[in-house]
DNA sequence: TAAAAATACTCCATAGGTATTTTAT
DNA sequence: ATAAAATACCTATGGAGTATTTTTA
């Protein structure tokens, strides 16, 4: 049985010509009754009286009209739903985060991907880096947000905004008027520091960088932070200083004030993380979107 | 979109394998890895991951998999169910018969015809002659029986019973003792005569035929009956004598005895009857039978 | 390196075209 | 006589085969 001629067969059936129904699908007409011959031969069974002025069905041929009409309907459904699936128009994307990237990464990105896969159900979970990659590699989330790097050979990263630390000081802080500092400067205060290892790495990372360029190692009040209003909060409670993602001045929190430094900034990368491997074409839509997303500020 | 590509879909998918696929489709592997990627390709969209130890679906193809059984199943059962219905193994038919047909011709037809096609509804009405006509162009019944000729362009007859006529008398009649009767024996005698015209004109005929070769007119002391039934008890009555076919024996009445002439008996048939231009495959299918079934008494 | 899929090519079956005949009103 | 379907024949697309290469675990 082939779709082709069961089409011909519904086109001769409802037009109860094969001039008409020929001309109707682009062709001559003996090809066509070729094909209809062809189809009632194959199925042992007459599906047109033929007349000199056109053709009726049969009381089979009846039969076979209704049932090719649906599933014809039917494959033109599943063609259109599998090409949505296919290419990551529908389905469900769990995405985790930590909840920096909702300061400033996130917003447009989930913004734009609402716009563009209205119908891929979203879940957010915000969560810390390390449970982010746990859960990446359990598969009980697709994607997650976080500051890289992150050294995995089974995890695929791709930086999705990259900005300038900035020195967090109490607004009582001598230094809290000036329009730049240099990072010299804080050497001898004491610092508040965030997570490193597993937690995050590429922050902490940064940080200490920038202080040994800068020619001193940082004197740590308070370590392993690793919520970023955390770590305002206590700057903003005078417990000390800290290098933070530039983003952070959206919190506007009263009490500190962040100076950019005077020096080449170092620079933090957020980026979208997934399994190497997973192919899911709704993951493909996301980091599509992510990686059109990207901010360098 | 093409069945035979889905079919190779579905292999693909459930072996997991293009070889393995290729040898259950008795075919080899590169053409079906070819109609694979044209199926990807019609689509838009990647069905499989290909691995160097077999293949995976995707997500798309997890859902075309599902509606592609989905689809091959109904195919398959719309084929039967058109198959059977063309070939007249389902369906519902109508049939008009006169009483007498009950006696011999109908009985075997019926046996045999439910035996053949036990999923053809068949409806049975006992119908007068002229109305069996009439119902059969109003196309409310599909095939009558009953006493043929029956002189009508649009309807085609053909016979399904021809037996002979034998001579009704009362059991005290002179003759009842006799094994044989010669039909100008009872010339003198009233006689008891069938309906004629559009009611059953081939009895009539027959018997008014029988009686002018034997060199008399009949007296009808009675007549347009349409019963045999009736004719039968008639004579039972002592009211005449009839000629009536052989079946009528079957009825085993008091009071009548049944002789065969000595002459070549006339014979009368009966047909079935049904329109011409009606190409229903469940007729075919009951005339198929009802020819099978021909008797000559 | 071994197993599986992809590629390259060749061949032929068949869908579709044109010209014509048959059929039924 | 006309209109529609059937038949005959031809061409070319594309499905399937064989041989081979590429890929990945």
């Amino acid at each position: 049985m082939d779709l082709r001629r069961l089409r011909y067969f519904v086109a001769v059936a409802e037009e109860a010509s094969f001039n008409r129904a020929a001309q109707k699908l682009h062709m001559s007409q003996p090809p066509l009754s070729n094909q209809i011959k062809q189809l009632e031969k194959e199925l042992g069974v007459v599906l047109f009286e033929r007349t000199s002025r056109g053709v009726r069905v049969t009381e089979a041929g009846e039969l076979l009209l209704e049932e090719a009409r649906r599933i014809l309907v039917q494959i033109d459904q599943t063609t259109r739903a599998v090409q949505r699936v296919g290419n990551g128009e529908v389905g469900r994307l769990t995405l985790g985060f930590v909840p920096s990237a909702s300061d400033e990464a996130l917003p447009p990105i989930l913004t734009d991907f609402r716009e563009r896969y209205p119908e891929v159900e979203l879940f957010l979970r915000e969560m810390r880096p390390n449970l982010i990659v746990q859960r990446l590699h359990a598969g009980q989330i697709d994607a997650g947000l976080l500051y890289l790097p992150l050294e995995d050979p089974t995890i695929e990263t791709e930086c999705v905004l990259r900005e300038p630390l900035v020195l967090a000081l109490p607004e009582t802080h001598p230094l809290a008027a000036e329009e730049k500092v240099e990072l010299r400067a804080v050497a001898r205060e004491p610092f508040v520091l965030p997570a490193r290892y597993a937690m995050m790495p590429g922050l902490h990372g940064q940080v200490m960088e920038a202080c040994r360029e800068a020619g001193f190692s940082p004197d740590a009040v308070q370590k392993d932070v690793w919520l970023m209003q955390t770590i305002v909060g206590l700057v903003a409670g005078g417990i000390g200083v800290a290098l933070v993602p530039a983003s952070l001045r959206n919190l506007r929190r009263r009490g500190v004030v962040y100076k950019f430094l005077s020096e080449l900034s170092p620079t933090v990368e957020l980026g979208v993380v997934w399994r190497k491997e997973e192919r899911s074409a709704v993951l493909a839509s996301f980091l599509e979107v992510a990686k059109h997303n990207f901010k360098n500020t």
